[in-house]
Parts: C-alpha cells; sequence; structure tokens
DNA sequence: TTCATGGTTCGACCGTAGCCGAACCATCTG
DNA sequence: CAGATGGTTCGGCTACGGTCGAACCATGAA
C-alpha cells in the first residue's frame, strides 16, 4: 500500500528482544561468535543460531570463519547508524534497562572488548600505536611496531603462526573510534595481565589498572 | 541480559507492516488522520487506531484534536532520524518495494502532501513567501501575504474562520525542506485546481501542470 | 581413530499480536 | 432533535514466529 524500501522488514529483525541484544552487542566493534552471541541474549546455541541466519540473510551481519569458529560482525556502518538512532529514541522515553549508574564511567574508561582492551585506554594506545608508526594502514603491525611489542614480552612470532589475524581496527562506539583488536589485540591484554598492569573483574567487562600499572602503562605511550 | 536502552521495543514497533507503513506517510511531515493512516496502511480503521494507540504511548507519534478531526505527525525529529536510517539500509539490501520508475521524478517535482502541494514546486512557493515577506515566523500569514493571496482568488477571511490553522509549514523528508501546508496551503492548491495551472492524478498523488500553469505559476513567483 | 567442542538442522510446542465485525462514543450539520 | 461522519473499544479468531530438545555435521586435539 505504501512506496518506498522495506522498512518493516529490518526494523522487525531489530524488534525481537533476543537479536535487539546480539546487535548492540556488536556495537562495539568486536566480531562475536554465535555462542557468545547466544549468551549475550540469554538463549539457546540453535535460537541463536535460527536469529543470525536471519541476521545475515538481510544483510546485517557478516561472517568470517577461522577454523571451527564463526566471527559475526555488523556488516556495515549504516547498521550501526541506525541502531544508534533506535538507541536515541529508546533513551528519551521510558529508557528502562538503563546501565548500572557506578559502572558506566568505568566501563568507558576501560573495558574488555571481546577479549582485548576497550574503552579510552584502548583507544589511546591505537593513537599511540598510529603516531608511533608501528601501524601502517590496512592495519598491518609494522617492523618497528613488532620489536616494540617484542620489548613488552609479547611473542609477535607466535602470533603471526596463529590463523587469526594478528591487526584488527574495532570500533569502539561509545567513542567513535578505533581500538586495537585481533590476535594482537588479545595478546596485549593477557601480556598486560602477566605483569600486573591490570585486573579483569569477575562478572562484569570493566577493567582496573593497578597503580603500579597506570604509571607503567603511561611511560609506554610516552 | 544486556544493558543499553530498550532498543527491540520501539524496533518492534516500527517492524509491523502496517505501523510502518503509517510512519512512512507521516514522513512528508504532514499531519494525517487515523482513517488516512488507515487507508495508506491498507487496513480497517480499528486496527489503525490500535496500532496509533500503541505508536502513541510509545512517544513516536504525536496528537492534535480539532474538533472531531485528529491529526497525527511524528513526535520528533529523532523518529524521522530513525525512519530515515531505516530506509538507507533497507533500501540497499534486496530493496523490494521500490518506486515506480517513471513515477518517481514526476513525484519529486511536485505532488499532494495530504492536501496541499508538496514536491519541489511546493517548496518554490514556499521559500518566495519567505523572501516576498509573506509569512513570519510561526509561521503566520502577514497582511501582504494575505493580499497576494487574495488577488489570486483565494478567500482569506473564510480561512481565518475554519478552525484549522491557516499557515504551516509541513517538512519534505525528500527535499528536506518546508512547503506550505495548512488550511491555506489546501486553499491554494484548489485554487491552483480551478483556474487550470495544475491537475492531479487520479489514483497517484502526482500533481501535473499544465502548460498554462507553468508559466503562471512561474510569473507569480517572481 | 576417537573424543570434545562449536554450529546447524529438524520437529513440535506455544504464546503473542494483528486482524476484523459489531457496538459504542463524540462531534458537527441540518 | 435526528442523521452522518470520525474514532475508539470489545471479543474472538487466526497465524506467524520464537523457543527448545535432540540429532546431525565439521573442525581440531589427543
Amino acid at each position: 500500500m505504501k512506496d518506498g524500501p522495506d522498512i518493516a522488514r529490518i526494523a522487525a529483525l531489530i524488534g525481537d528482544p533476543a537479536r535487539a541484544a546480539m546487535l548492540t552487542a556488536l556495537m562495539d566493534g568486536a566480531a562475536l561468535t554465535p555462542t557468545e552471541l547466544a549468551a549475550e541474549a540469554g538463549v539457546t546455541k540453535q535460537t541463536a543460531s535460527a536469529h543470525i541466519a536471519k541476521l545475515e540473510a538481510a544483510g546485517l551481519t557478516a561472517r568470517e570463519v577461522q577454523g571451527r569458529h564463526h566471527y559475526l560482525r555488523l556488516a556495515d556502518g549504516d547498521v550501526a547508524t541506525v541502531l544508534e538512532a533506535l538507541m536515541t529514541v529508546a533513551e528519551r522515553r521510558g529508557g528502562r534497562r538503563t546501565r548500572p549508574g557506578p559502572a558506566d564511567p568505568a566501563l568507558r574508561y576501560a573495558r574488555v572488548c571481546y577479549d582485548h582492551l576497550a574503552g579510552a585506554q584502548g583507544v589511546a594506545l591505537y593513537d599511540h600505536m598510529q603516531r608511533k608508526g608501528w601501524i601502517a594502514d590496512g592495519p598491518v603491525l609494522t617492523d618497528t611496531g613488532a620489536r616494540a611489542f617484542e620489548d613488552l614480552g609479547v611473542d609477535i612470532a607466535a602470533l603471526r603462526a596463529k590463523r587469526r589475524p594478528v591487526c584488527r581496527a574495532c570500533l569502539d562506539w561509545s567513542v567513535r573510534r578505533h581500538h586495537l583488536g585481533g590476535g594482537l589485540g588479545q595478546a596485549v591484554l593477557t601480556r598486560f595481565e602477566e605483569m600486573g598492569w591490570v585486573r579483569r573483574a569477575a562478572a562484569s567487562r570493566v577493567i582496573t589498572f593497578t597503580p603500579t600499572g597506570k604509571t607503567a602503562f603511561a611511560a609506554f605511550l610516552r
């Protein structure tokens, strides 16, 4: 009865609570697996699989298969735009499901995004890597970058041997900036933990810097 | 299971074909009545009423009651933003429900929006009224404006006697500009028809200018 | 090869939500 | 006042779609 693109189809897709939870989780820019998405949405793997199939068929998400793992991400910046716009209107009227008060600033400061560092500190790290020429467009790790991280104790050669891409830019929705993802992102966060720079909270996604870690990280970014 | 605003709720609201059709119709910026919206969506008045109640409860639409008529419009610019974003992604992937080929440019040029002139020509008229000082902020019709339209044969006094607001700015989504709505908008379009300047197509919303009408309208905008 | 893990497919169940007919209320007109 | 028109409410029907248990494929590890 009406011309124009088929809005209802994709709005209905986002309109299911489980799928909405999945898409919201993907807003971080991270690539998540079906199992993780199932956990985010609070459903079983089978139903998650069905939901993902629909999202993918509609072109809202894209998939990358690595071994037996499937990584899903938002297909597009446009999709993120829709979600943002929806958040804007949803927030204003009866914005239930609000974020926990004290956790919010902590999350913005530093949190785990899939398995690497996100938030303001994650962005700061990525910016520094760009300034120092540790990464080039792609993004790919440069030789100087590799050396810098090896000095920190990260085994770059081992990373390159794995299937997972070493370097990956991860869009941080809350800040609209990139942070470091990929195998290196994971390795760096692990290394930070080993060195006692950071601690990961049990149930939440918050990352806390220890006093030593705070100064050491600041020095590393010099 | 997930923090953040309740996206799913309002996405589901837009996700119903009938409601989506209604909202799309309202994108013109016009205020439509429940009966008209029912026609747009292809449902009966009762179901339309139910849909509208939900949209209103969620704060997506606002209502203005004038006598026994109820005028509905989008609540907000944010709502329009969501619809636009949805159109963007819906258009790109499997954009079925595409506009009819030849009608599209015609619609953009001149069409009826509720009961008045929209499209490029509608915007041109509104712009001219602003330049000439025929309307002031509000918008309200100025004395010079009233005289100009009376010269054209429009009975301004009769318009003022009615309940319906004389002057109304109507946001044209396709052009992102305003055109003339309200009682005056209706009266002007009617007058154009009487003078043989324009013809309204039967089933569609397209307005065609006659050769005489085209030159006369251009002269009027001088 | 065998086992464990990650993902998908199938089938069946169930609830919710859209839809309409009919009746009802409100406002304007004559 | 009565009649007409615009909107809403109510009740009941129907169907679509989300959900999970169980079985099935594929990959990687021992």
